[in-house]
DNA sequence: GTTGTGGCATTAACCGATTAATGCTTATCG
DNA sequence: CGATAAGCATTAATCGGTTAATGCCACAAC
């Protein structure tokens, strides 16, 4: 059978003294009791010899705090696709958690009501709940409900009481689309994800505002939704199979901007940057640096991203006076080869 | 402040029973007490009414056990570098948590001491740990000790006592050195991880097996190690640049292999495959089929090995008759494009 | 009319810690 | 010399559950 730790009682009844003074020896509280140095010594050496590692489940029973946050995703499949973006952010993640001596439970079971699931996420087990979900999830207003500590991760929310760190999502399909439009394209398309997705909506905010800044229409033909690398691409096809079609693509994930790269090669016979400029979004530097061409893109702090969100959902946990709950950090171009401008034989169709 | 939850207590005071019976109706236990039809239903209305959760830790706290397991890595940068190994581990970890109700608490902090990490790993947060760790860490040998249930993947051990679950790496080395024989090369490098891997011995045994069984004399200055993507390819450079240089190469991870495919390209001016042939480890997917050429490789089934670890761990958690404590799993070879037949114009150098 | 017995629910003890309240010495002070 | 406090460690209560042992009552059996 397994064998069992040692616990308090075990070093009392070896160093003649009562549990609660191994205790408190153990927890070297100032406040309160104090403990003779001959005891502390005892107890310590005897903790020692014993090996002793207090029990976290009873430790945390008693003071009602586990030292552990949850990273909730939608689902296990975050995993698959070979997504670096996930990667980074675990990093970022595990990092802070380890600097700030947490430990991190990873929740990526599918619960369709959201009341058990809020239930399961708030039974004790952590102190605070990192979520990666889109906007709107009905888990979050269940957690504000409950007033349990929470912060969201690449995403963002209108509301007051939110407590966010995502990247400006705005000023990144700002920066893309200016970068196509100074290359000289005014044909440009957007590769979406998911529509519920703020960081989604808000690159196509960027792109169509500057769109617009220079008096370009956006063209709703112009655009689709590609939710994964491994996604139907058929609406792509379309798009640049139509007699008017983008000469630049603006797509919201190198995960699928790569992907898409190879299907303009394989299947449509088309070359980037020859023929369609491309530019992503994320920065991962494996996918981008080894495609064919090296993929345009703009970068998006993905590791500092996760990392401050943790930061923030501790001080949120510790009640510790908490001054930025929402933050966006800036995004950055990075220029590859995946986009070349606009050639005098491409035909702009607009305006 | 936190919002406390809804305890056993406070449904009995409702109820007007005791507390025990409330955990007596909730746990719906079959054996010792029975309750009565109304008080159950009285009961449970309650329960539902107030929204009742059990308490993670204090249950955990009562029954010395968690459904929780611990993933124990290296390092937190297992998670950088885009190495869709990772991704496609935890997503064979986590479907199969999820299947078995069990939830998975991620270990990534380095300690150096080995005996304060164990104690650490068994402060009773889990009731199992999966590692993922090199042949000979300390921290099995301490697990052991402990009797602390314990699965280790992707690695393997000649102990009779160990519980692991990897690919057939020996196999995995056939296949890969056969292809390329079949090929034509006789000259071919090995680049491997790192040396305390079971995993890279093995593909390298299978390696050398096969060389010797054609009467090839294995090299050792067409060996080198390069232990991940972003590591130094200078013994790569010196390797094909010395004037007997091999006309093909294994290298033992996919990520490594692809770097290594753009090193030859950009660095070297060699051709994958024409100047050099180059078969990879693992089978991923994204990176493999994207890659240009697209990588041959040989395929170990992560998912799956990932998924039967944890399925093995569960069972020696729950002491059930475990039979197949130790489980090699069958890699697979993937053709694609980047190992080509030898061109008569190479000239090979051995014998 | 006592004794058994089955059905229900309760009390008691425990899991391994934390923290408040209390008690017992011995020094300090007026 | 009695009161007060300082120093040290103890007992009691609690966290929210689980599980074993016990108690009570009604009804059947002898």
């Amino acid at each position: 059978m397994r064998q069992q730790g040692v616990t308090l009682q075990d070093i009392a009844n070896r160093t003649g003294v009562s549990k609660v003074t191994v205790s408190y020896v153990l927890n070297g509280r100032e406040t309160g009791v104090r403990i003779s140095d001959a005891t502390r010594q005892r107890v310590m050496a005897v903790a020692r010899d014993l090996g002793y590692q207090p029990n976290a489940v009873a430790r945390a029973l008693a003071r009602r705090c586990t030292d552990t946050v949850t990273l909730v995703m939608q689902f296990p499949s975050v995993f698959s696709g070979g997504s670096s973006f996930v990667l980074e952010m675990m990093h970022g993640v595990l990092d802070a958690t380890n600097a700030l001596g947490y430990d991190l439970l990873l929740h990526t079971k599918t619960i369709p009501d959201s009341l058990q699931e809020v239930q399961a996420l708030t039974d004790g087990r952590a102190d605070g709940i990192l979520v990666l979900r889109n906007l709107g999830d009905p888990l979050i207003g269940e957690l504000q409900t409950r007033n349990f500590p929470w912060v969201s991760l690449f995403s963002r929310s209108e509301e007051p009481g939110a407590y966010f760190v995502d990247c400006d999502n705005v000023t990144g399909g700002r920066l893309a689309t200016e970068y196509l439009i100074s290359l000289g394209h005014r044909c440009i398309g957007f590769i979406g994800g998911s529509a519920a997705s703020s960081a989604v909506r808000d690159r196509y905010k960027g792109f169509a505002d500057v769109l617009l800044e220079h008096n370009i229409e956006p063209n709703p033909q112009w655009s689709a939704e590609i939710g994964f690398a491994g996604a139907d691409f058929a609406p792509l096809e379309k798009m640049l199979k139509a007699k008017n079609a983008p000469t630049a693509l603006f797509v919201w994930s190198d995960d699928v901007a790569v992907e898409a790269i190879a299907f303009l090669r394989d299947k449509l016979n088309l070359r980037v940057p020859e023929d369609v400029s491309i530019i992503g979004f994320d920065g991962s530097e494996t996918l981008g640096e080894r495609s064919v061409p090296r993929l345009t893109t703009v970068r998006q702090p993905i590791y500092a991203i996760a990392e401050r969100a943790l930061q923030l959902l501790v001080a949120r946990i510790r009640d510790a006076g908490v001054l930025e709950t929402q933050k966006l950090l800036p995004p950055e171009l990075i220029i590859r080869e995946s986009c070349a401008p606009l050639h005098s034989s491409s035909v702009s169709l607009t305006t």
